[in-house]
DNA sequence: GTGGTCTAGACCACA
DNA sequence: GTGGTCTAGACCACG
């Protein structure tokens, strides 16, 4: 689980983490049962103030999404069907027009940014599937 | 020009005009010399107070989107990007970058990725209002 | 760090902050790293609103002369001019006119301007505070 | 009698003309009995509405700086003795350490300063003393 | 404790 | 009519 913070988005870090964790569990790449970082891990990670992980942790933990096991860890809970392609195609609609508005300011369109893309999944070690 | 406002997203009002209002002039429906609503027509419309919109009006006009013109209204302004090809891809690296990795969280990776990048970019070309 | 305001000058406070904060991180009374009153005590020793000094600092994050940190106060920022010479030059161009405009409507010319600017000089480098 | 408006400053246009009015009339470059430009003139050279011209003009003859004849013109009033040479280099101080201080936020100090300023003096046509 | 955002309502400068 | 600034006081996110 690999989470990544956008800090001039205007969204507070820890709406970040619960609104990435719902979806990681929602496409099912977080299954149930799987343990999530501890706060204090993740706060370094993240170099955010534990308070604000524990934070994001409890709104989870208030919406259901995990298990909060004092001395233990953090649990996913089981939430039932993964969500099918379609769906999470659609999470992704947002961010991805968010994407290219951006690249539109700075004047890059189409296949250059098609092929910007492909640069960084290669640079991050995500071969084309 | 039609803004629509999300106040669960966490993302603040006035950023979200900040965000819409450049998609738009990225989008080619806000073109260079048109006019902005003025702002108290704005915020009887969005049922914001007039102090939020003139703070995304204000924040518009200091990134050099637009410009508000005391007494006669705002107005968008004609683009002009003075940076080097190079400098303005490295400004997409970071954003891309979020993006593969929230795509990989949804369990969508590499090609399909890619794919649908290009169904929004379809989408957004398609020439909206 | 001592912030006056002028009431009668039509310079809105706001800007005077601004202005004065920018003064001063530039003759050296305020060091990179050096932490600015909190905004609370400031709008109060100013008399003014919290939302002014508010915005006071917002805009001096947003020309990069500090960095703002929700919970931990603002900072002045580490200088750092990546503009070229002749860039830089141009951009005193205009102030530079408006004031031999001004010093020329008070009878003021040549080089007595010069020997009255060498004096100001002289008075700012003595190191205030 | 030439009119410089600095619209960055933050100050208000009919502020400004007020305030150079007055200091060229206290400086004596502007003498008494003098016709100010009429109000549609001035308008038009410095980009302003009529209205704005009108209303520093009024405020000056509120003042008893100007008298305004309908029909004839503007012309400055008797204000007694002009200002002696110290007060008004007093008031070109505020000015320029004004410019002081934005050169040194460019990174220009000191005699390249000096010789910047030497140069605008050229090019404006006014050798030195 | 810190800074950030929003509302409500006022006054000013400009066209 | 337009946008710009200020006040007063509220709530939120972060450390």
């Amino acid at each position: 689980m690999r989470l990544q913070l956008n800090f001039k988005s205007g969204k507070p870090p820890y709406r970040q983490i619960v609104d990435q964790v719902k979806a990681a569990t929602a496409a099912g790449s977080l299954r149930a049962g799987e343990a999530l970082p501890p706060i204090r891990t993740l706060a370094e990670q993240l170099r955010l103030n534990r308070n604000t992980v524990a934070k994001a942790y409890a709104e989870l933990e208030h919406q259901g999404i995990i298990e909060n096991a004092p001395g233990r860890g953090c649990f996913v809970r089981d939430g039932g069907q993964p969500l099918r392609k379609d769906a999470r195609r659609a999470l992704l609609a947002e961010p991805i027009d968010a994407l290219i508005v951006q690249a539109h300011h700075v004047q890059i369109q189409g296949e250059e940014l098609i092929d910007l893309i492909r640069e960084r999944q290669r640079r991050l070690g995500e071969g084309p599937s």
